[in-house]
DNA sequence: TCGCAATGCACAATCGATGGTGCATTGACT
DNA sequence: AGTCAATGCACCATCGATTGTGCATTGCGA
């Protein structure tokens, strides 16, 4: 009753109590027993003792024994925002299915936290690792590799594994292409008109933004000058770049290309400073889905990238023999405006929402 | 260098390497070497040698051994909404300022994959369990408390262990104030125009709905049929109530009470069908707060539970001596229209966010 | 009745780290 | 020289489960 007071019956408490020796408790219990021609009365037996005392395996000294755990690890940058919740949504849905247990954790974007971090949960015998958007996947995949642990790179490429990714060039180049497409010929967008909020000296980022000038060079022209504001992953420095504009120009572009949900939100803070009616013409693109930001008051077209496509991926390179690194390329989807799609969530709803 | 041919260094190989004992070798390399009065040229020689050799404690074994894993657990229902979501992010930051890993895993809202969960979290001996929006927390508790392992209950009341809930009752007579209020007395609300969507059989609904038809009667007086329509936690259900509800009406109602952000994603469906201009007049009061919600076309007037005050109230009781258990409320806060509050990705995008 | 195979299970080593105990060695001091 | 305390470290049991090996017992056919 008392806190801690009861210890855990352990398969030596069992032996105790059933007569029969630690080795065949254990086969009874992790249902190795009819390898071992246990009798069929002794198991039972036995099952009704581990249910009676409420016996739960020891999983750590499981792991220790067969180090192997039936822990799947998910290295997520952050939580906090749609694209890697889905991402963890969908990556229990997958781990659940194969009987395992799904185990995420998050470090911000810090080289040293991911390091350190996958080495915990290796630690604890993961048996695979799935490195979502890292920031240094080199090392990640290096503290991998020595423990001899499976693992896969996504959203972000590294050169030490394999590696899902969505392809950035091409997504940039739909959003780009359609948020030039809203504005008509009797008003047509100009270069100086259309700006990039967001990005960082990532992978990604580096794609979007290169297919974001590259096609707008070829349908507008270019303005090189305040073309592409870099402000990292950061609301708050992202609202500090728009502010910036508009302090410079006294106005915001009539278009803008945002790269990620979380910039966005940085476009939301400036937002709050100002009535609504001033942003009545502003057409945005945003590299991310994010259900609610596609029904702002203003025309969102966003991009979805394909999560469930790209978990798929990587279980499949993960499981697969050893072989050189290399990248796959998941296609985004680009959204209109106003679309509410389904997401993780509506495969579980259905189980139970009452 | 091929997969899992380096097998991870043991203390018994740095026993060998050192030519100490691997009792020595443990101590040195925990930390209890000065207590155990190692000269400080073998600590050191034994450090190089883990350096030069990549050792990492398996912590499998010290897990077993020491029974206790520096891991600490959060248990939600799903990851894939900003309540949790955030939820998730400022437990992160909690745990990993005490030194020790959080670990975040989802059951979907399933009592028995709750408990089997709550289960192997504890076999890999996590030191304390948070239960966040569970359907069973007693459930869980009951395994938690079997196992010794202290464990605290948010946003959903147990009756078994300590819990931290917003004050849901005060919440919803804001929220229903609030949208109320929006409305003036030129053109005051009916009692019909203002209907409340989602819920489920859980303590929060409970306390939201009764909240929510106390409020309304008192100040709009009462309609009886249809005032609530229950949806659980999912989209597609909520679309269809909203769908329902449409079809015997030929209009929404006016004003909205919506029950989270998860049923606000079925009013984003029903939009999606829906040109935006059949939504000018809508007056929405969502409980749960989301940026992009806030900045919808219409006047969307949010709660946002005080997630930072819980999950730090939530560790206090943790740690706490045992006592009867006491369910703790933190006051919501009531967030106008157009806000984009700061989050717990703000503290640290300061970090690294170039 | 003897032998052999099948049956049922116990024994003991092992996974890697920890920590209580206790044996040598050294140095200081009487 | 002899005593005693400090110093430095090795030994060994232990955490709980797994698994290869091998010893009894039973049953059957010859």
């Amino acid at each position: 009753m008392d806190r801690a007071l009861r210890k855990k019956a352990t398969i030596y408490d069992l032996s105790v109590l059933s007569g029969s020796s630690p080795s065949t408790v254990s086969a009874v219990l992790n249902g190795t027993w009819q390898k071992r021609r246990i009798a069929q009365a002794t198991a039972e037996a036995i099952l009704g003792l581990a249910e009676q005392h409420q016996y739960t395996t020891n999983l750590q000294a499981r792991g220790l024994r067969r180090s192997r755990s039936g822990l799947v690890g998910l290295l997520l940058p952050v939580y906090d925002n749609r694209y890697f919740s889905s991402m963890a949504q969908t990556f229990e849905a997958f781990v659940r299915r194969r009987g395992q247990c799904p185990i995420v954790v998050s470090a911000s974007r810090d080289p040293d936290e991911e390091r350190k971090t996958a080495e915990t949960l290796i630690s604890y015998s993961i048996e695979e690792l799935f490195v979502v958007g890292a920031t240094d996947p080199d090392g990640v995949n290096d503290v991998c590799r020595a423990a001899g642990i499976r693992h896969v790179n996504i959203d972000l490429p590294g050169t030490k594994a394999h590696s899902v990714i969505s392809d950035n060039y091409e997504g940039a180049r739909l959003l780009t292409e359609a948020i030039i497409a809203r504005f008509g010929p009797e008003d047509p967008l100009q270069p100086d008109e259309l700006c990039l909020f967001g990005g960082r000296d990532d992978h990604a980022s580096r794609e979007r933004i290169a297919s974001f000038q590259k096609t707008k060079t070829v349908l507008l022209g270019s303005n090189t000058e305040g073309e592409v504001q870099s402000t990292g992953y950061s609301p708050e420095m992202t609202l500090g770049a728009f502010e910036k504009f508009y302090a410079t120009h006294g106005k915001l572009p009539r278009a803008l290309f945002v790269n990620s949900s979380i910039n966005m939100e940085g476009l939301l803070r400036f937002m709050a400073r100002r009535p609504a009616s001033a942003f009545t013409n502003l057409v945005v693109g945003c590299y991310d889905y994010d259900p609610f930001a596609s029904f702002l008051p203003f025309p969102v077209i966003m991009i979805r990238q394909d999560i469930e496509t790209m978990i798929a991926k990587a279980f499949e390179l993960s499981n697969q023999p050893p072989s050189p690194p290399q990248t796959l390329l998941v296609q985004p989807e680009l959204v209109q405006p106003r679309s509410a799609l389904k997401g993780p969530l509506d495969s579980l709803s259905n189980k139970n929402s009452a």
